[in-house]
DNA sequence: TTGTAGGCGTTATCAT
DNA sequence: ATGATAACGCCTACAA
């Protein structure tokens, strides 16, 4: 691959023409129907290629095309291990498809996130997934207005009017729950907020559900608002958790996510609760640090990869099938239990 | 925004010159200088704009432009929060200046690299930032040839070539082992592995000085050599750790990162042993999940995010900045004492 | 102040 | 089988 960028430019297919002696036609043509050249000028044109270090320019194909070969991912908290997998999962697919991926993180922000998005749309992305900050902001409706393939990964389309993938996280919380109930638990937190994330509602409704439907005083399942999924937060539930009145303090703790469970985690351990014997932990999304932590943690598995690899499966299938029918792809979580809850009580 | 977009492709500025009545040079001015027109046909022409729900499309301008407006990141291994913070960096200066980021991930793997790297040249992509599995790979010298911006991230470029970005390895090793001399530890085990990797050769190295410079006997300084620097393979060699006679076993491990120190701390919590009475524990790279550990870990602290930002800014000043000299970024590591390697000894 | 024209690199259509 | 040409959308001289 002996360089010579003529005044810098990388060489086009005009230079690899002239350098081979063909028209530039027929270089298309032995990039994208090789069949239809003689294989003798094939070869040349193949060698000028090679010598040149020809590689075909995006924008210009793009520009044809009119859409790019790149997908976009827009994370809802970069610093959460279960976002990175679903974008692994993405990237998986996206990779298959020989597209590349743009992924921005709103950290949680609608202003960051609604900027992202019209950058997006500037590179005339094929398809946009994401984890939204708010499933109802107008920027959302938009792009489906404006005919930019979509799907919201890890929420539940309400309306309808577009592709989405999640799990049943109501189930979840009820597995999560039940889990404990069925390790003799009587007195459980729910931990976990703010109530304006949609996930957090339905893991604590579940939650909820089933603690009734086993007849359990409502009293007996004490709700820990957080400000945050984070580690700092479970931490600070952890205090608050060790501050209650025995006769009040709950045996089990069902956290909103992982990033909740290692924080309470943390706390128990420093406060010197034994876990599970004194406090037993159930989180959430099934992290690979769930599994490492010291105490590894119990947690409601959600299939993270797979949930990227669907939501890309499904951007795909908008952005080339004519006759693409929105999808709500919903997964069913499993409970995985570990040593935070021990061995059964009864 | 009332959409019609004509015939399903987007709006483009000869639709808006029409709905406005104007030529399309004039939009054009519109857009990148405005101040050269009227402010009446201004207004009438951003009417227009907003009536169509114009966007730019990038592909177009790239076009024109010769790059596009991207840089792009290939991570080392995605499933190592490091490489996501360094990541969260780069954003960072990637949308200050306006930019978007493609992330990709090679997970170690070579081939993958290389095929990422391919597709990124084909987007023409203002740079590229990388951690590379082999720094002395041969397609990563084509890219410097091919005139695109790049820098190296995590790891000091050998020949200056290129700009680089990294701390200080030896001395972190230096620093950490350090620390536990002056604990008091008179057995040490370095966990880390495979040595095909610089970072864990020179953190290596740098342990093995200081234990030297204090006189300490060679074989007190055990190498528990491991296959990656993931969790399970910490795990694994805490097992080995704990099976060592006990008249040889360490008081003490240096893993070459975080994600080994937390397998190495889970193995001793599951065996037993207490930490740090039994055994401390000094991780690399201070992740956030080593201070939310249940016994939180020691660190050498590395400036995640600083070190993307900063590689980003190199890449954009060899993209824009005719003078631009190659430079080597070093930054250096920093002890974060915790309770992974407790109170003094003596 | 506004309009016109040419070209960025690629692909596809139409002739040859 | 190969070559010439127009078009994708935008930007920037240059002309009016």
């Amino acid at each position: 691959m002996a360089q010579q960028p003529r005044n810098g430019r990388a060489p086009s297919v005009k230079d690899v023409a002239a350098a081979a002696g063909v028209s530039l036609g027929t270089v298309s043509n032995v990039l994208n129907r090789p069949a239809v050249v003689s294989s003798a000028t094939r070869e040349r044109v193949e060698r000028a290629m090679a010598e040149l270090g020809f590689i075909r320019n995006e924008s210009a194909r793009q520009l044809r095309a009119g859409t790019s070969r790149a997908l976009a991912y827009v994370m809802l908290d970069g610093g959460n291990p279960f976002f990175q997998d679903v974008a692994e999962g993405i990237e998986q697919a996206a990779d298959a498809a020989d597209l590349s991926l743009f992924v921005c993180n709103s950290g949680g922000r609608a202003e960051r996130e609604s900027k992202h998005l019209d950058r997006l749309i500037q590179q005339r992305v094929q398809g946009i997934l994401i984890t939204p900050v708010d499933p109802d902001a107008p920027h959302l409706a938009d792009i489906a207005r404006r005919g930019i393939p979509f799907v919201m990964v890890d929420r539940l389309s309400s309306a309808g009017g577009h592709c989405s993938v999640a799990v049943d996280d109501v189930l979840g919380g009820r597995i999560a729950v039940e889990h404990l109930i069925d390790r003799g638990h009587e007195r459980v937190a729910f931990v976990g907020g703010p109530s304006s994330i949609g996930q957090v509602r339905e893991r604590c409704q579940g939650a909820r559900e089933v603690w009734e439907e086993f007849g359990r005083p409502a009293d007996d399942l004490i709700h820990l608002p957080t400000e945050a999924l984070t580690v700092s937060e479970g931490r600070s539930a952890g205090e608050r958790l060790a501050g209650l009145p025995s006769r009040r303090r709950p045996t089990a703790a069902f956290c909103a996510n992982d990033l909740l469970a290692l924080g309470l985690l943390q706390h128990a351990v420093t406060a010197g609760l034994r876990v599970p014997d004194d406090l037993a932990i159930v989180g959430f999304d099934d992290i690979d640090f769930a599994a490492a932590a010291a105490v590894p943690l119990t947690s409601v598995r959600q299939p993270r990869q797979e949930l990227g690899r669907t939501a890309a499966r499904l951007v795909l299938d908008e952005a080339t099938n004519p006759d693409h029918r929105h999808e709500q792809a919903t997964f069913v979580p499993a409970l995985v239990a570990r040593a935070s809850t021990g061995a059964p009580r009864r």
